[in-house]
DNA sequence: CGGTTTCTTTATGGTTTCTTTACGGCGCGC
DNA sequence: GCGCGCCGTAAAGAAACCATAAAGAAACCG
């Protein structure tokens, strides 16, 4: 996850729509989680955090209005509803409820995107942050690209650099080969550049290790790669 | 904030459509104006602060697209569009160029009312009403658009002007990318003209910042974008 | 319609960030 | 304890990026 892209839960027991819209919605970059019927559904839904639902009301085993009824309880995420029924009546319900918006079967696969594209933006100006990593003294928020301590005090990384660490988070805790690194950092092609990546990890040292000659966060795996630990401690000291 | 105070424009051209929706939304607590054409309601549009435009695309004077993408350039607010035409690629186009829905007539009192009260909902819950952002001796109404210091002495900002800070706003603390500055500032297809928001962001700066040459409220992260960020402090450096 | 504001576009010089190269140290196998 | 490979460190040139000024074009307002 390079960057982190938007996910999207689908509750739809028709398979043949399902993969007509999850198609779509690739398209458009999206991740697609897809549940067959509401139970599943419902509980897909509170185990992860979603940037947008879409609910067919037909569903075999529970009632579409009491699912956007339920989230609401919890989540403000959009909520687009697809139905067949097309009756003023559901419309009216379902955005009561708390929907942000009704297509009746059968759509357009382009409206279709362009209003999940208008329900995506809605959302995206609830700003959220993202995961921070603890280094040291530094809570390291990667999508916001910022860097602070408990003080408040605040410092400055490039975008290499947070591209660095990025890489390294994704696999916390496990080394992550050069190879790697420099791929998907630098791109393909720059694979054998290893110097690269000591100038850049010295660099990072330097700005977040209290003491950079004994780096206990960014780790050297010599002849492999580097990798992240996480934590306030970090691998204790051995003199 | 009560319903009773929300403002909703209508430009519709047909007398008999205008006079049923305005019902409608009375019946909603929502106070209505009226504009029988483009050039009016464009007018008209500027010249208040309103909290929903609802517009039909079949103006006689001029294209509803073009007003949509006009009121775009400077408002985000709700835009619900209204239309004879249910072509599937008219809908996608007045959803891309910012409209948050589109209805087709011949429409369902209430689902129009429905919908409305969706677009408003989104309103309310997106950063509230009195959104004040403190930047030096300033402190700036965004919904307003009224930028005042402590002593009284305004300072006058321009509607684009505004609009970047509002995006910035959004995002308060996090970086926004130029590409997301320049697609929600400046519409869609603006992507690479960045040389605009050097111009702008100097601008801003040159107005707001007690120091134009040391920014401490809108920064810069190079390669990447910028970011506003608030509070009396600013950032502290600790490098 | 004419003056004024606002927006767009371009050129220049300065700053940050990236890339490249060189050198000394450390550890490991021989 | 010696050679070899790998690593950390430093620094300087190259490239990318940014702030700034200024002027022409467009939009706005009376």
């Amino acid at each position: 996850m390079t960057l982190a892209s938007r996910l999207v839960l689908l509750i739809e027991d028709d398979a043949q729509i399902r993969h007509v819209v999850r198609t779509l919605l690739q398209l458009e970059q999206l991740g697609v989680v897809e549940a067959a019927d509401g139970a599943s559904g419902l509980a897909a839904a509170r185990n992860h955090k979603w940037d947008l639902l879409i609910i067919d009301l037909g569903l075999p085993d529970s009632d579409g209005l009491q699912i956007i009824e339920q989230v609401r309880r919890w989540s403000a995420m959009p909520i687009i509803v697809l139905s067949a029924r097309s009756a003023e009546a559901d419309k009216v319900a379902a955005l009561e409820l708390g929907a942000d918006d009704y297509l009746s079967k059968p759509f357009g696969a382009r409206e279709l995107v362009a209003r999940v594209r208008v329900a995506l933006r809605h959302a995206g100006n609830r700003g959220g942050h993202g995961a921070l990593v603890q280094i040291g003294p530094w809570r390291i928020d990667l999508t916001a690209r910022r860097t602070q301590d408990a003080a408040g005090g605040s410092l400055h990384l490039t975008r290499t650099e947070y591209r660095l660490l990025e890489v390294l988070h994704q696999r916390l805790g496990l080394v992550v080969t050069h190879r790697a690194l420099l791929q998907q950092v630098w791109g393909p092609g720059s694979a054998e550049r290893i110097a690269y990546l000591r100038v850049y990890m010295r660099q990072l040292r330097s700005k977040l290790e209290p003491d950079p000659t004994r780096p206990r966060w960014l780790l050297t795996d010599t002849a492999v790669g580097y990798r992240l630990v996480q934590g306030e401690a970090g691998p204790s000291e051995s003199e």
